[in-house]
DNA sequence: ATGCCTGCAAAATATTTGCATGTAA
DNA sequence: TTACATGCAAATATTTTGCAGGCAT
C-alpha cells in the first residue's frame, strides 16, 4: 500500500530507493528517464529545481531526458508527494525534493532560493483552514534583499 | 520625500489619494488608465488581482487599458511598494493590494486564494536574514484541499 | 505482445518588449 | 513642446499536449 510509506520523512537515500517502489505503485513504469531523475532529485541531499534547472543538470550528466518529460515526470513526483512546489513570486516553478514542513529565504532579485531550517520558525495560532477544507502544508516564505549598504561601507 | 510616508499601513482610501503622489514621486505621469487601475486596486479594500483579472475588470468597467500596460503598471506600482505579490505555486502572478503583514489560504486546486488575517497567525523565533540581507516581508502560505470526504459521509 | 513513456514539435498560457502615436507636464 | 505612457502586435518565457515510435512489463 502507497499509504502506508510515510514519505514525507524519508532520507535521500531512502527516497531514492524507494522511488521504483513509488513509481510502481502509482502505475508508473520504471523508466530510465524516471530513475536519472530520481538520482539527481534524490542521490545528492535536499534541494531545489526547476523545470529547466532539472533539465540541464539531466543534458550535462549525459542522462536520457527531453524537457517535457522533466515537466511531465516532476507533476508526477509531486502528485505523488515525493516532490513539493515551493511558493514564490516569479513565473518559474520551483521544486523542493524536501516535503516535509520547512521554509524559505527567497532573495527576489536574484530569483534565489535559500532554505531554511524548519526547526528556526515556530508558528503558533494557526487558523483552522476554511469550512470543508483540510490543510495540506503551511510555508513560510522569508522575501530578503541584498543590502545596499553592506559591501558599500566605506 | 516618498519614504516619509508609511505606505504600507495606508487604508484603501488614503491609498488611493496617494496614488497620485506615489506616481509623481517616482516621475510616473498620473494618466487615466493609471487613475483607474489605482481606483479598482486600492477602491474597494483589500483584494487580489492577477493582470488577467484586473485587466477583464478594467475592460468592464468601460475605463482605458490594454494588458500590456497592466502587466507595466502592476510591476511599477509592486516596485512603488504600492503592491505585494502573493507567493503562490501556480504560474499566474497574484497581486495583494494589502502589502502590510498577513497570509493567505490557498486552495491549488482550485487556485483559489483566500485572505487570512495576520492576527491569528503568530510566528516567533524567526532566523535573521542570510548575511548580507535584509528582510522585507513575511508570508504564511496554508496550502490546503477540500476535504473529499466532508460531503460524501453517508 | 501490449500499452505506457519518451522525444519531438506544435500549441497554449503568461509576460515582456519594440515602436508609432497620444498625452501629461 | 517634449518626453513618457499607451496600445497594438510581435517576441519571449514557461508549460502542456498530440502523436509516432521505443521500451518496460
Amino acid at each position: 500500500m502507497v499509504d502506508a510509506i510515510p514519505r514525507q520523512n524519508l532520507g535521500s537515500a531512502q527516497k531514492l530507493a524507494v522511488a521504483r517502489e513509488v513509481f510502481a505503485d502509482l502505475g508508473l513504469r520504471v523508466t530510465r528517464p524516471r530513475l536519472a531523475l530520481a538520482e539527481l532529485l534524490f542521490g545528492k541531499g535536499p534541494r531545489h529545481v526547476s523545470a529547466e534547472s532539472l533539465y540541464d543538470e539531466l543534458n550535462r550528466s549525459g542522462a536520457p531526458g527531453c524537457i517535457s518529460s522533466v515537466y511531465r515526470n516532476l507533476k508526477d513526483l509531486s502528485s505523488a508527494g515525493l516532490l513539493k512546489r515551493v511558493p514564490i513570486y516569479g513565473s518559474t516553478a520551483w521544486f523542493d525534493t524536501q516535503v516535509d514542513p520547512h521554509h524559505h529565504f527567497y532573495a527576489e532579485d536574484e530569483d534565489r532560493l535559500m532554505d531554511l531550517p524548519v526547526e528556526q520558525v515556530s508558528i503558533s495560532d494557526l487558523p483552522p483552514p476554511p469550512d470543508g477544507y483540510e490543510l495540506v502544508s503551511v510555508d513560510v516564505l522569508m522575501r530578503v534583499r541584498r543590502k545596499a549598504s553592506s559591501e558599500a561601507v566605506a
